[in-house]
RNA sequence: GUGGUUGUAGCUCAGCUGGUUAGAGCGCCUGAUUGUGGUUCAGGAGGUCGUCGGUUCGAAACCGAUCUUCCACCCCA
């Protein structure tokens, strides 16, 4: 008996309409992408293990889909270590080879390979999957696509202003209505750790700071003292709980409040820089917020950090990204500066869909069906469909010349704006009959003059 | 990875403390309407109750395993 078929966890098929829905937020990601000097690049789909592995934290290795070695390979398996409990080790010695896991690390090894026939600096945008072994939730998939722009080998703040404008006027075009590009800058928490004498526990003050607005200050100050941080440090902490106010007083407050701090200030003189820049030109939808308490990509960012949240639906954040001073290093090319951003394109559908944000168009594959009334009347059809094609309206004759109720229905299902009938008593007078679907209306064309009616 | 939750027709869901032939709405197909879809009316098809095993005279219901869904952590798009 043929069992069910179905898919992997976190996976998903995408029907026609989804898939133009989707090309919809792609191509519009991409064309402001272009438009800011972005060119495409990609990369494989999976990447040798040594790549990725340790790129993303402890967190991260373990959410990295593995590819088990094919064929005779797996007779290398390192038994010993799986026996002394070496999960790793043992890992590694049936599996060389793993999915990608986001678009920037390979980015980072893309620009290292090629650095001789790159210009710098560097600006690519890509868009394709990537896989997480991640528990599946609302919005979290294990398979799901990421649309990045990056630049490297600068450290020119211009980079940061850019991009603010890029999640500007790609999401104020998907419609969205109200929307916030919260950021913040990795040396200002660096500053906070410091100031406070806990400059090796940056990580867990950082993480559990970013809980705020989740666990509200109580659950913060337990979250705090469980990691060990001091009394004193916390009571130092504690004002950052309760900023808020306009971009410009939080940032006041919080150059007094770094004052002793070097790299502290420098991260809220970055700060002052991006946001006294944007305000020459000023945003279209998008509100900019300083967020003290912001704190994502720890692992590698080291300046400035974004992520977008779109407000008014229960969605985590949209988009991400910030600036990371040596991602290459990573792969042995020093002193590349880099910025990015990350749009992510799933849960944008998911916000346009709940929003109701979608364009009616996008889901019109057809234009015009032709109705087939028999072999006779498909003479003459066959010509007017390949003279509509030949300009660029899509059009179908339908297949079979069954009862006219079903020809008009499966014209409604594929949602046609026209339906034509050309029948005999319309080839007699060289016309034919359109009908609009959504109206129901009907008009009666020349034959010579169907084009210009169409594309009117 | 930890704790919980869900699974019955294409979809959304009923189905009582285990008891004949598992239901509804929507959708689908056919006809009323042999040159007209979206409305109406009449009829029809469609289910190994996620899967495997166990308890029982008897399981959609109880137990176990497994897969899946969603939720809270962890983390993150």
């Amino acid at each position: 008996m043929a069992q069910k078929p179905s898919i992997p966890k976190g996976t998903r098929d995408f029907l026609p309409f989804q898939v133009n829905r989707r090309d919809y937020i792609y191509n519009t990601i991409k064309g402001v992408f272009k438009k800011f000097g972005f060119a495409p690049i990609e990369t494989p789909s999976f990447e040798l293990s040594s790549t990725l592995m340790g790129k993303y934290g402890e967190e991260g290795d373990r959410l990295i889909f593995r590819i088990l070695n094919s064929g005779e390979k797996v007779k290398k398996a390192d038994l010993k270590s799986l026996e002394e409990g070496n999960l790793p080790r043992f890992a590694n010695s049936i599996s060389e080879k793993a999915l990608r896991y986001d678009l920037t690390v390979p980015f980072a090894r893309f620009v290292v390979q090629h650095q001789n026939e790159l210009t710098f600096p560097f600006k690519r945008y890509q868009i394709q999957p990537v896989w997480r072994a991640d528990r599946p939730q609302k919005g979290r998939y294990q398979e799901f696509y990421q649309c990045d722009a990056d630049v490297v080998g600068s450290d020119s703040l211009l980079f940061e202003i850019d991009f603010i404008q890029i999640f500007d006027e790609v999401l104020t075009k998907l419609n969205i209505p109200d929307f916030s590009i919260k950021i913040n800058n990795r040396k200002v928490l660096s500053g906070i750790a410091e100031i406070t004498g806990e400059e090796d526990k940056i990580i867990p003050i950082t993480v559990a700071i970013d809980k705020l607005d989740k666990i509200g200050e109580e659950g913060v100050v337990k979250e705090l003292k469980e990691k060990g941080i001091s009394d004193q440090a916390i009571k130092m902490i504690s004002p950052l709980f309760s900023l808020t106010g306009d971009n410009k007083r939080m940032i006041s407050f919080m150059k007094d409040f770094l004052s002793d701090s070097l790299i502290g200030s420098k991260g809220i003189e970055e700060l002052e820089y991006v946001f006294e820049k944007t305000n020459l030109f000023g945003l279209q939808r998008a509100k900019l917020e300083f967020d003290v308490t912001l704190a994502r990509g720890l692992n590698y960012y080291t300046g400035a950090i974004f992520e977008v949240k779109a407000n008014g639906v229960q969605m985590g954040s949209i988009c991400g990204g910030g600036r990371y001073d040596d991602l290459t290093g990573l792969f042995g090319m020093n002193g590349l500066s880099g910025v990015g951003i990350s749009f992510g394109a799933d849960r944008i559908y998911d916000v346009l869909t709940e929003l109701e944000l979608f364009p009616e168009d996008i889901s019109q594959n057809l234009d015009v069906l032709f109705v087939n009334f028999g072999e006779k009347e498909t003479q003459f059809c066959l010509p007017i469909v390949k003279k509509l094609r030949d300009n660029g309206i899509s059009v179908e004759l339908y297949p079979d010349a069954t009862k006219l109720k079903k020809q008009f229905k499966y014209a409604d299902d594929r949602n046609v704006k026209y339906t034509a009938i050309f029948g005999e008593s319309e080839i007699a007078k060289n016309q034919v009959t359109l009908k609009n679907m959504a109206t129901g209306e009907q008009t009666s064309v020349k034959v010579d003059e169907i084009i210009k009616s169409l594309t009117k």
